[in-house]
RNA sequence: GGGCGGUUAGCUCAGCGGUGAGAGCGCCUGUCUUACACACAGGGGGCCGGCAGUUCGAAUCUGCCACCGCCCACCA
């Protein structure tokens, strides 16, 4: 072992754990020496910016591995690779965070003021935030950790500004009275993207609305009959032979008085309920269509507050809706309108923010209208200059674009990006800055988050200047992400970056798996399910939790498999020992002169080479696992099982060694970067940092004869093992042996296959051996002074006869189907034959073995 | 209501027309063989969810069914 390495790897065993963290601070030192310079083709790829208040889980942990492979190796193949890093603002989740902290020292935001508490915001994040970087930096993310952006910046904020001012000159931006999903948790608007769907059971109660003729009644259903105060009509089906002599009349609507009209609306359902729907077009988003459609009047009857309005009249005005709903039910039920009562179980809106029931209200909000801005954004991806991976994303993607709605941008919350707009009266001004003169008023509310969030490929580059590094860095290649921000974020970027650079901002969208609990269940701090990524790095280091990760992630969704963490850690610790025995072999990278190649090395060589030119297939097809896998065989089968146990033996050569353990590290370092540095400054003769180590997956020449022949001495080698297992042989014990009938091999190979099995090839008679069929021609195996055991013997042939008979049959069967032999590609049915004559072959001589056993 | 994905070894997952189905873990049997017992060697284990169809050939393609999961959608 080398003095070079640390204490805590003294004991001989390689502890990632402890030894990780020393790489970090000498990456970051390669990173600034380089710094995105170089002459190839620059790669780069913006982070999703994880919230200022999150902390690494499992999914920050997989796309960052993800994306870290996708950096070092493209760094490593020489190219100039920025990895835009920074972190999300975050206004919901920032501010929340902030105010539970006040509401510990007693004091509420609106106590603070607005100016004191976005101070108090800005503070938090100096002491507090972006802990998740260091994270980052834990796993071994080669983040651009000099150049940290934060959505928040002054330089981000003007982009931010420009935008706005932009899109509003444009007609897209516009404030109206409108229907929104309205957060009372939060006292906020929300986008129909934070809205979800669950599923409650409510009471649907049908109530009687008299005519105002008197000449009767309508009966409509509601599951909130506390909105009736603010009905505007009644709406019938136009077909709906029941009421068509209704529409046009009037009913007075109980508890207030009002008459109200009976309309006729396509809408509503002949079949549901009673076929009468009572329109409420302030609270409910259908009924808003309704009233906009025969020019109802909106009533407000549940405020922002969540409380009732004084438009609900005195005796409900203040309270708060669900009590409301109650004194409604009962106030009806006295006057005998109460038809009916019956459990319902539908969906209705929640916040994902809040957790609270959404509140559909009116009110005066920004929006940006998205047609125009949809339209380059679909060709881009039907004309694949944006791909997705797994493709089935893309017609997601497109599926939403068609039917894109309105994006309510304006949010009522204080930690953001204000507004850019200015009021004085009824002059409104919109611009960064408010005009000359006094009185003018900034627009209280800030936008939506994901509204920053969009332009994150560019204003990180500096946009809107013309900086160097939008001009090298941008459009970015890769964006890694997982599918749920698909519509939140991944297509706003398009939308946004078309529309203000000209330009896609990346070709290629990996939708990474989704993580699940081991259970299946989604992965959640308040199910308890979560993994923390960073007690896996605490359990089995950063390399194994990368390679796990990397391993289980699929096209679709997994569940999280410690298992595979620890198949990692197993495959560091063996590169770890494979150093160990490649190093006090001898191996180094040093010295001159011509290389000696045995026939192990040649086939080394080339198995190496399989290895880089299928991992370069996955890295291009962004095949992580596979990425994984072949890396995984490649090291513990090809390298450790065989080609070390060959250099044991001496049959290869030192030198060689180490010329493949520098191509396995190089191969391995982008999945793997700290156990291969740890390695590589291990191996003599080696110059530099792996990180920078470059032309990493160039392979080296290919023999196929050398895989042909070692491929043989394997198989020679594992039927000698299980033949000895079979009869308690010891491994050690030297046994004679014969090969017949056999078309490859040569003397180095018969070496090779001897030294791994001991075996001594000398001639053996047929019957005093036994014979084990091989792919191509017969092993003949004896001991020196020990008989065979004929029974034994007896046996094993009778079935391993049975087993060509078997197979032969098989064959002959496919063979006799003339549609087969016909039909079916000509090299198959000749590969068939093939199959068959040898079956036949080995059917034929072990029964002669079997009838020489007899006599 | 529409759409997408899944169902393969005890577990977690690959394979996605070429006819003897794979990995890791777990299991069984040996071995402390001087890199590694976080190891090595050998081995057992699967009517590839069900039913039909296409094909010379289906785990792989098509249709239907059954479960499981996700997304989208304005039915009071």
């Amino acid at each position: 072992m080398s003095e070079a390495a640390p204490a805590s790897i003294g004991s001989g065993r390689y502890d990632p754990v402890t030894d990780e963290p020393r790489w970090i601070g000498e990456w970051l030192r390669a990173a600034l020496a380089r710094d995105g310079a170089g002459e190839g083709e620059p790669f780069a790829i913006a982070v999703p910016p994880p919230n200022v208040t999150g902390r690494l889980h499992m999914g920050h942990a997989l796309n960052q591995s993800t994306q870290d492979v996708l950096i070092r190796y493209h760094r490593m193949a020489g190219r100039p690779t920025r990895w835009i890093n920074g972190t999300d603002h975050a206004g919901i989740a920032t501010q929340a965070v902030v105010e539970k902290q006040l509401a510990a020292e007693g004091i509420t935001r609106q106590e603070l003021g607005r100016e004191e508490f976005v101070k108090r915001v800005w503070a938090w994040r100096e002491t507090s935030g972006g802990e998740i970087i260091e994270q980052s930096k834990r796993l071994g993310s080669l983040l651009d950790y000099r150049r940290e952006r934060f959505t928040m910046d002054e330089a981000y904020a003007k982009a931010v500004v420009e935008v706005f001012v932009c899109l509003h000159e444009k007609g897209y931006i516009y404030r109206d009275r409108y229907m929104v999903n309205w957060d009372p948790g939060l006292c906020s608007a929300i986008s129909d993207l934070e809205v979800e769907d669950r599923e409650v059971t409510d009471s649907l109660v049908e109530i009687a609305y008299p005519l105002s003729d008197g000449s009767g009644e309508v009966v409509v259903a509601t599951v909130r009959p506390e909105t009736m105060l603010g009905d505007a009509a009644v709406a019938v089906n136009p077909t709906d032979d029941r009421y068509r002599a209704l529409v046009g009349k009037t009913v007075t609507l109980p508890l207030v008085g009002r008459e109200i009209p009976i309309v006729a609306d396509d809408y509503v359902d002949v079949a549901f309920g009673t076929g009468c729907l009572k329109v409420t077009p302030a609270h409910d988003p259908n009924d808003f269509e309704i009233g906009r459609r025969h020019g109802l009047e909106q009533i407000t009857v549940i405020g922002e507050d969540g409380n009732m309005t004084a438009e609900a009249g005195a005796a409900y005005a203040g309270l708060p809706s669900d009590e409301a709903r109650g004194r409604v039910l009962k106030d009806l039920a006295k006057l005998g309108l109460v038809r009916k009562e019956t459990p319902y179980t539908h969906t209705v809106p929640f916040s994902q923010r809040s957790g609270m029931r959404v509140e559909p209200l009116i009110s005066l909000q920004w929006f940006c209208d998205m047609t125009k801005l949809a339209g380059p954004a679909v060709d881009a991806v039907t004309s694949d200059a944006v791909r997705f991976h797994p493709d089935r994303w893309k017609r997601v993607y497109l599926n939403w674009m068609d039917e894109i709605r309105p994006w309510c941008i304006s949010r009522q919350l204080w930690w953001g990006h204000q507004i850019p707009v200015w009021y004085r009266g009824d002059e409104v001004h919109v611009g960064a800055e408010a005009p000359e003169g006094e009185g003018w008023v900034r627009d209280p509310d800030v936008l939506d988050t994901w509204f920053s969030s969009a332009l994150w490929p560019f204003a990180t580059l500096g946009w809107p200047e013309k900086t160097a590094d939008l001009e090298r860095f941008y459009p970015t290649q890769v964006l890694s992400t997982a599918r749920d921000i698909i519509f939140l974020w991944v297509a706003r970027m398009i939308m946004m970056g078309i529309e203000f650079t000209g330009e896609i901002p990346f070709s290629d969208v990996i939708m990474h798996s989704v993580i699940q609990a081991p259970d299946g269940r989604r992965m959640s701090k308040s199910l308890g399910t979560g993994v923390d990524p960073i007690e896996m790095i605490a359990a089995h280091g950063a390399d194994a939790t990368r390679f796990g990760l990397l391993l289980m992630s699929s096209q679709q969704d997994v569940r999280f498999a410690e298992d595979k963490i620890r198949q990692g850690r197993q495959l560091v610790t063996k590169l770890w020992n494979a150093t160990s025995l490649v190093i006090a072999r001898g191996g180094s990278l040093d010295g001159d002169g011509p290389d000696e190649r045995t026939l192990a090395d040649k086939w080394m060589i080339s198995r190496a080479g399989v290895a880089i030119g299928s991992a370069n297939g996955h890295i291009v097809a962004f095949d992580f696992s596979a990425l994984a896998d072949t890396i995984y065989h490649t090291i513990f089968d090809d390298f450790c099982d065989w080609y070390l146990e060959f250099l044991k033996a001496g049959q290869a050569t030192p030198k060689v060694a180490a010329q493949v353990l520098e191509q396995l590290l190089a191969l391995a370092h982008p999945m793997l970067p700290f156990v291969t540095e740890a390695c590589w400054e291990r191996l003599p003769g080696a110059k530099g940092l792996m990180v920078d180590h470059e032309s990493a997956f160039s392979p080296g020449g290919t023999s196929f004869q050398a895989l042909r022949e070692v491929s043989y001495v394997k198989e020679v080698v594992t039927a000698t093992r299980a033949w000895r297992t079979e009869r308690g042989v010891s491994p050690r014990e030297e046994l004679l042996g014969t090969i017949e009938g056999q078309t490859l091999g040569s003397p180095e190979a018969a070496a090779l296959s001897g030294s791994l099995a001991s075996i001594r090839w000398e001639q053996v008679a047929g019957s005093a051996a036994s014979m084990i069929p091989l792919s191509s021609g017969r092993l003949l195996l004896s001991r020196v002074d020990v008989a065979i055991d004929p029974e034994a013997e007896h046996a094993r042939l009778t079935e391993a006869i049975a087993r060509a008979q078997n197979e032969r049959a098989r064959s002959e069967g496919m063979l006799a189907n003339e549609r087969f032999v016909s039909r079916a590609p000509a090299e198959l049915v000749e590969a068939e034959r093939a199959k068959l004559a040898r079956f036949a072959a080995e059917a034929a001589a072990l029964q002669v073995e079997l009838d020489a056993l007899g006599q």
